[in-house]
DNA sequence: TGATAAAAAGATATTTATATCTGATTACAA
DNA sequence: TTGTAATCAGATATAAATATCTTTTTATCA
């Protein structure tokens, strides 16, 4: 489903969510080494989404990646199309090149509830609101 | 979902049950052509589904791939397993490392209905009758 | 039996994803 | 204003997926 990029890039947002703010910052290193995730790796990741504005980073002392008012209040939509470019969830799940509602493949039906599913949670739920669920339920990251 | 590899195969496997027999056999050239693929590359996995005898080959004169009824009466289950790996279904869609029922992450429950809807119609319908549906609908493959 | 048409097998090439490394730049603090 | 800790930027490395090419083997037909 998600490229290991992405998955890194959402457990990145949610962690940011969690544990920084405007005031609390933190370096590539702690939330490489607390996802268990290559460092360099990650950064590169973090640049690119800092360079989206969907989390936000600071230079020099006391610098480090996290997330605004406004970064926690969008949705991890723009996150994973920052990622995966915009086709992520477009195109006949078994690749027919002329798969649709009224020539549907076999799995049509099931592939499109699922990625309107998909699209609706990750479109509406806020990053922060789901960094809460994951803190509620105790999720390690 | 599915790699391009897998989505080949599956559209293969598809094409054949439409078109060959035992008495009706296709060189990848016309397989390969027919779908628009690559096809050394196509050649690759049809000798892949032969070899864990999902699709059937003969050599020589008049040879060529095709599926016996023993082929068509299979499920695509097995077809993308011996492409995918036995993993396609398993582990968490963002990566988490505990997630389960009782940790669920933020998609957990619509990953897994959907994972078990699709395994439920990949495990249940024959190759045959996916075709079937193929053709009643015109659909290209 | 010899030519041919096909799969099988193996080597190689290309592309994309993943990962790492190094140096430059920036901002802050002492 | 100078040292330092951090991101930023760009180059490089590695691995996996995708694709192509060549040779060998096999079966069949003429």
């Amino acid at each position: 489903m998600f490229s290991t990029t992405c998955k890194y890039a959402i457990r990145a947002m949610l962690y940011l969510a969690l544990h920084t703010s405007d005031e609390k910052k933190l370096g590539v290193d702690e939330i490489a080494s607390a996802l268990n995730v290559p460092k360099h790796f990650l950064a590169k990741i973090l640049q690119q989404l800092t360079k989206y504005n969907l989390a936000t980073s600071s230079k020099g002392r006391n610098g480090g990646f996290y997330l605004t008012e406004e970064n926690r209040n969008a949705t991890l939509l723009p996150v994973i199309e920052a990622i995966e470019g915009p086709n992520l969830f477009t195109g006949c799940i078994l690749g027919l090149p002329d798969c649709s509602g009224e020539n549907p493949c076999s799995f049509h039906s099931q592939a499109v509830d699922f990625r309107d599913g998909m699209l609706k949670t990750l479109g509406s739920e806020s990053i922060a609101d789901t960094a809460s669920r994951i803190n509620e339920f105790n999720l390690k990251l």
